[in-house]
DNA sequence: TCCTGCATGGGGATCAAGTT
DNA sequence: AACTTGATCCCCATGCAGGA
């Protein structure tokens, strides 16, 4: 370059200085960058903005800080040189942050071992971004006040906060969120402190304070410069919390290559011997009592719904399940009396389903919102449901009537078979019951019209006798218009009652009536129902 | 004016040969 | 044996020149 072009160049670096370019969106980008992780070296900022050329953010870098926006350092190192390590002026953080421009001084140059911290936290967030695997990503990543989490100890609820240097969330492909804490220990941290941390922790983990924010308690993850270091945390951590706390405690050696933070299988999850695993591994050891709590969560759905469909679809075992539930609560009474009664008596059979209760047993399954529990939809069935029931109400009428007829046959009809086919005719089914005892009571009334039978002989033999008296009583004029037969009819009137109830007639009981100091030869009480409440006979009523 | 590849150089560690 | 010195390596920044 000739002496002149070089002065021209420097005489329009003056001017620039006098009058700064706006800034580019690259240069907020940077600037934005800056403000939210603190520090970071200049190889970080390329790794987490791929997309800018390397030697372009050097520009850029060195521009900002000319112009005041950020300060910039190349600390101590043991190999090589060190990179820059950025930080933003409060002037720079104030054009991030759109807030009001600073008054008074510029922050000094942070100390080396802030700066050494700060960078390694920005290192963590790089290995994190950069180096997951496919379908493993970072999701949150939050320093400072955000990851700060306050809560109130378990026993005497004083009130706490948990302030580690990082929280991440990294979502893992289908498997659902990764949360841990982060405490990056660069080798500074004294031994009083560790065991503060620790025992900050413990506090949180034993008041399951994380319930109040995440689904599970996040691992924490101890970053530090030896295996020595590690495992002496987790030594203190377990003496604070007991090996059976939920919040899972990682510790590595990983603080001097931070790169390999994801990567790396230095990952110890206890104090014993366990073999080193990698961070995913880790963090999903952290949330296994989650994943098995949701398998087992879905496990029962999975089981309920297949035994749903099963009761939807064999109404067999709808049948059996409603019946062991039917004691507790019957809400079917919901459809009407006229579908809550013929299922009622379908679900007290054992026996192989009929047609017609097969497919009422069906529509109702159908109906049920959910049959598990017994609780309905809310719609009214359909002209199709609808029409099941009341086929069913016809068979079970149908079956009823059967019944009636065949125990009519071996019992003989009395007056509660009799009232029974009334109510079935008159569209009344029996309840369950009524029809279970429907049995007993006809072979009680076979033994009734047995009675009735046998005093009915006995008062025949009686009304020939008394007839026959009456006869030779009159005189004998009236003997030659008369015979005997003529009596009958005025001795039934005077002796014969019929049962209101049963509508059945009535024979006088001498043995009984003497007993009951009654008149013997007046019927006074019913064989069948063994009430008095008797009528007397009209004249076209008669004994057989 | 901005961006970028290339050459160069700086700060520091390491190592081997030379010196005391 | 202890110290010094020069070569070399590592890691990174910076200056220059040319292109967009």
């Amino acid at each position: 370059m000739t002496p002149s072009a070089s002065a021209a160049r420097r005489r329009n670096r003056s001017r620039s200085r006098r009058q700064a370019p706006p800034l580019s969106d690259l240069d907020q980008r940077i600037l934005s960058l800056l403000s939210h992780h603190r520090v970071l070296t200049q190889n970080q900022l390329a790794a987490i903005e791929p997309q800018t050329p390397e030697r372009t953010l050097r520009y850029r870098c060195a521009r900002l800080a000319r112009r005041g926006l950020l300060g910039r350092t190349r600390p101590y190192r043991e190999r090589g040189s060190a990179p820059h390590h950025l930080w933003p002026t409060r002037k720079g953080e104030a054009i991030a942050c759109g807030g009001p421009p600073p008054r008074g001084g510029e922050r000094q140059e942070p100390n080396p071992l802030f700066l050494a911290h700060a960078a390694g936290l920005s290192e963590i967030y790089v290995a994190l971004e950069t180096t997951l695997p496919a379908g493993v990503e970072l999701a949150r990543f939050e320093r400072e006040a955000e990851a700060r989490e306050p809560f109130s100890t378990w026993m005497k609820h004083e009130q706490r906060a948990i302030a580690p240097d990082v929280f991440i969330e990294i979502a893992d492909g289908d498997g659902g969120p990764l949360l841990a804490f982060i405490e990056l220990d660069m080798g500074t941290m004294s031994h009083r402190r560790l065991k503060q941390k620790a025992a900050g922790y413990a506090e949180y983990a034993k008041a399951d304070a994380w319930r109040e924010r995440h689904d599970f308690c996040p691992a924490l993850l101890f970053v530090t410069t030896t295996e020595k270091r590690a495992r002496a945390f987790l030594a203190a951590m377990e003496k604070e919390l007991g090996r059976d706390a939920l919040l899972l405690t990682c510790a590595s050696d990983l603080a001097r290559r931070l790169g390999g933070i994801a990567t790396e299988e230095r990952w110890l999850l206890g104090t014993e011997g366990e073999d080193a695993v990698d961070l995913l591994g880790a963090l999903r050891e952290a949330r296994r009592p989650w994943d098995e709590e949701r398998e087992r969560i879905a496990t029962e759905r999975q089981e309920d719904d297949a035994e749903r469909e099963r009761l939807r679809s064999d109404p067999a075992a709808l049948r059996s399940h409603l019946r062991s539930w039917r004691r507790r609560e019957w809400s079917v009474d919901g459809l009407g009396e006229g579908v809550a009664r013929p299922l009622e008596i379908t679900l007290e059979g054992d026996g192989p389903l009929a047609e017609a209760e097969h497919r009422a047993l069906l529509a109702l399954g159908a109906i049920f919102a959910d049959p598990l529990h017994f609780r309905l939809a809310e719609r009214e069935p359909t002209v199709r449901e609808c029409r099941a029931f009341a086929d069913l109400a016809d068979h079970c009428r149908a079956a009823q009537l059967r019944k009636v007829a065949d125990l009519a046959l071996r019992f003989g009809e009395g007056p509660e078979l009799r009232e029974a086919r009334r109510q079935i005719e008159a569209s009344e089914l029996l309840s369950a019951s009524d029809a279970h005892w429907l049995e007993q009571k006809a072979a009680d009334e076979e033994r009734s019209r047995a009675e009735q039978a046998r005093l009915a002989d006995a008062y025949f033999a009686w009304r020939e006798e008394e007839a026959r008296r009456l006869f030779k009583a009159k005189g004998f004029a009236a003997r030659l218009r008369s015979d005997p037969g003529d009596f009958l009819d005025e001795i039934d009137r005077r002796s014969l009652r019929l049962c209101r109830s049963c509508e059945e007639i009535a024979y006088p009981d001498p043995k009984r009536a003497r007993y009951e100091r009654a008149r013997q030869d007046i019927a006074f009480r019913c064989h069948f129902c063994g009430g008095g409440a008797l009528a007397e006979l009209d004249d076209e009523g008669g004994a057989h």
